[in-house]
DNA sequence: CTGAAAGCGCTTACAG
DNA sequence: CTGAAAGCGCTTACAG
């Protein structure tokens, strides 16, 4: 046990440690770092000594030889698509998983005004070793950026543009196509849907899963930006021009919960008038009334595997890109 | 500009940086530093030579010597407690919101199994400045060990045992007061409350204020621990013991979310039948239907204040502890 | 205002 | 298996 007085005096260097042990400082460093050819007694000598005077390595004179931060970057979008969207808190979680028993520093960023910049800086001057970067907008040149100077970065999404990067996602398509053949399986024949930014991969294909399995290419739909409020307007406008429309497949749980709180308001009943399937499986879900049936997407295992696959690309750089592909789910609650 | 080849090239120091200004390493520091004493020509020479050569200072080796990390904690509680609650999220904008320009590393962690000894390591051996923690356990040890050590903390709530901390609170009573006056104001006379959990400062103050208000000592009352599941069931037991209620206050939004779900199932209007005051404002207020009629507390603000009282710990580790204690305000939406 | 020099606390070839 | 020594890249008294 460590003197807990000791917990508040001066800093104790390792030539402290070597000197209580009498040893050298190389050989407290090895013991430190647990190099396995340190003799036994030798070894229980410095470890005593660590523990009488309470010595912690410090960090910056480490990293200045090893030139590892032992930490990483995680990048959201910017502050404003923060709120409210309860994605982002399970992503933290699910890195978190991963990254914190590590010991590695999980650093937080928001995709504003100047954090590109710092994004880089950090990563050049070695205060960072790699970065998660999450639902980067498709035209943003950092990840090529990042790629080009071969640092470590892992994508939570496949880029709309071709990159040699590792990403994770989940079959957008096949999701889409899960909540056609639910809708279709219902017999509902009036069906809308409200799609996700059409500028986004996860937009896109979510969409165009959907299509394929209604195959219906006249199938009325808007294009929302994945916000509760986004959803409220596209509901207003597909009611107003399809007041007879049974059912809706919102590509977020958030616009699926707008959309029931129009359908409500506007007096019809779910799932017996409208059937409303949403997307992501996220929270929000389960705040419905009645509970949403959605397209799971396993964002918190999706989130653990980028922080793994990011620790793999900083301990070896070179390593040709991943791309891991997670199986979307239905999951099948009250709202159809 | 600098040369965009540089990029990807070997690290540049300074001492290459004073050998292309043709300066001594030390004044080439201090332009990097700005210090203001050095003449202006030679300052636009060391100015030059960095963007040639595209240099970043290594923080590591900055680090060892000012014995800064440039580095604070956020620490959040268990990553169990964190699944659904909007809270977290409006907290980690806030924060941001200041130490994201600042250049200021935010590094996130949960209060899971380790994380007290690494927290407790990262400040002793300079890998953090200091810490935010959020909604700490009242027993927990942390709070007290850190500042006995005189490391910078700033907590999110009043501790419950007194302690001489730096903390950022709203008026919890005055909240509880808030919703009270309201629901009375609302003719209300069969008044039930779920209150928050009785062992933190903020379940008991607006309990309290609440109770205070009404002036009624046997208002019937369950605990909750601020979760719509908790909601959920105390709506339940209240319900069956007093089916006659007009009005619910709960302590958080989503405490008054799920007790919302239970009172539509058991169909009752409202606020028509059952006026619903919940407490926090977060988004799950707007994700009611009705709209949440709540009592704001500023989060976002709240958490960049305690950002601001933190990095001016960090700047002045001596300084006396600070309080600062924001006024909650009545929100009315459609619930009551 | 500027420079030479010491020093921050570690790790890691290199000898032995 | 261990130690002496060099070196990581900065900052900062101290002289001048």
């Amino acid at each position: 046990m460590s003197d807990p007085r000791r917990t508040s005096s001066k800093r104790v260097t390792l030539e402290e440690v070597a000197r209580v042990a009498g040893v050298s400082r190389a050989t407290a460093s090895r013991v430190v770092n647990g190099v396995a050819t340190v003799d036994a007694t030798i070894r229980a000598a410095v470890q005593n000594a660590i523990d009488a005077t309470g010595y912690v390595p410090n960090l910056a004179a480490r990293s200045l030889v090893t030139r590892r931060a032992d930490a990483i970057g995680l990048v959201l979008p910017e502050e404003s698509r923060l709120a409210g969207d309860p994605f982002f808190e399970t992503v933290i979680r699910g890195v978190m998983s991963v990254i914190g028993p590590s010991g590695v520093h999980l650093v937080l960023m928001t995709m504003d005004t100047n954090t590109r910049d710092q994004v880089v800086s950090d990563l050049r001057r070695g205060r960072l070793d790699g970065v998660i970067l999450i639902h980067t907008d498709r035209d943003d040149p950092l990840p090529r950026q990042l790629i080009e100077a071969n640092h470590p970065v892992v994508m939570s999404s496949r880029p709309l543009h071709p990159l040699p990067v590792t990403y994770v996602d989940v079959d957008q398509t096949a999701g889409g196509a899960l909540a056609a053949q639910h809708l279709m399986s219902l017999r509902r024949n009036r069906i809308v849907t409200i799609a996700g930014p059409q500028h986004t991969s996860a937009g896109q294909d979510r969409h165009t899963g959907f299509l394929d399995a209604v195959a219906d290419p006249d199938l009325p739909w808007t294009e929302g930006d994945f916000t509760r409020e986004s959803g409220e307007t596209s509901m207003v406008h597909l009611l107003r021009a399809h007041p007879g429309l049974d059912a809706v497949f919102a590509a977020s749980d958030l616009m699926a919960q707008g959309a029931m709180t129009v359908l409500r308001a506007t007096g019809r009943r779910v799932p017996q008038d409208v059937a409303v399937v949403g997307f992501d499986d996220s929270s929000a879900a389960l705040a419905c009334d009645p509970p949403l049936t959605t397209v799971r997407q396993p964002v918190a295992d999706m989130a653990a595997e980028m922080a793994r696959l990011l620790l793999a690309r900083v301990a070896d750089p070179d390593a040709p890109p991943t791309r891991v592909v997670f199986e979307p789910t239905l999951v099948v609650r009250g709202s159809a």
